[in-house]
DNA sequence: AGAAGTATGATAAAGTTTCTCATTGCAAAT
DNA sequence: ATTTGCAATGAGAAACTTTATCATACTTCT
């Protein structure tokens, strides 16, 4: 199955969204998009490529694509919040101190303890999010020989 | 052990800061908390109390009790920082979305998925962030009962 | 008590995110 | 194809969190 086909038009259709220019511009960069990325950017993106959204369609946009579940907030790091394509499957994060870098890694376990641990103060799970922060091999690497 | 007895003045000296008035009011704010907070509670706690520090000197007296670790930073939810005293033993979060109660829990399992994961990636783990997010026990009566 | 240098307060400023409201544009009905 | 109703947009204001600036005040060491 091909990731680029998620029907967006359709989805959002379906929740009683209108399809404008804005939205079909803000989707493209986020689908084109593999990886993390905050607002900035596809702001930025937005401008460069001489589109026009503003920031505040662009917020209002993804706040949408959220609450449709296309887009999912993955961190809050340094006052920023950084997003992602929220129609993969679940996975968690290693997150590079230095660079930045996003590492996205799954581990059943986790959901294992999740489960145990909400059992014990019957707390109801709805989702979790499990950061590692850390130095990434290449910055590893690097800070080793840089002198 | 007590824990109340941290002699965040001591530490403090040692580490080359001054011991003001502004700070010790601070630290008695913190270290008489018990659960998590964020800096306007800790505003507002000595505004209430006739006291005075300026919002910037909690923002940067917060950051030095960072910096020395006797803080640690939390969560960021909702656009807020939200920190907890940084003297226990580590340990990660449920989150409930309804009232915003964070509960505490620690499991060692985490640490071993953590260490194996990092061990594929050839990843240096500094330290981690696990939250569950979801809904409480007493919510969870609250919202099927409130009807 | 005095000197040296850090900390503070008030305010400005930076940065992110939301709100307002007049105008525009989408889509459904005519 | 037009009209019409309502949702979406843009531009700027505004809310909010956090940091920077800089003159003044306070700590600490001698």
């Amino acid at each position: 199955m091909k990731p680029q086909s998620i029907n967006v038009e359709k989805v959002l259709r379906d929740k009683g969204f209108k399809l404008t220019k804005q939205r079909v511009e803000i989707f493209k960069e986020i689908l084109g998009k593999r990886g993390h990325f905050e607002v900035e950017d596809i702001v930025h993106r937005i401008r460069r490529k001489g589109l026009k959204a503003s920031r505040a369609t662009v917020y209002r946009t993804l706040n949408i694509l959220k609450e449709v579940g296309l887009l999912n907030e993955v961190v809050k790091f340094g006052n920023k919040t950084y997003y992602e394509i929220g129609t993969k499957e679940h996975h968690d994060h290693l997150i590079c101190l230095n660079c930045g870098k996003f590492i996205e890694f799954h581990d059943n376990r986790i959901e294992e303890v999740q489960d145990q641990i909400c059992g014990q103060f019957n707390f109801k799970p709805l989702y979790h999010r499990l950061e590692i922060y850390g130095i990434c091999e290449d910055c590893n690497k690097n800070i080793k020989t840089d002198r």
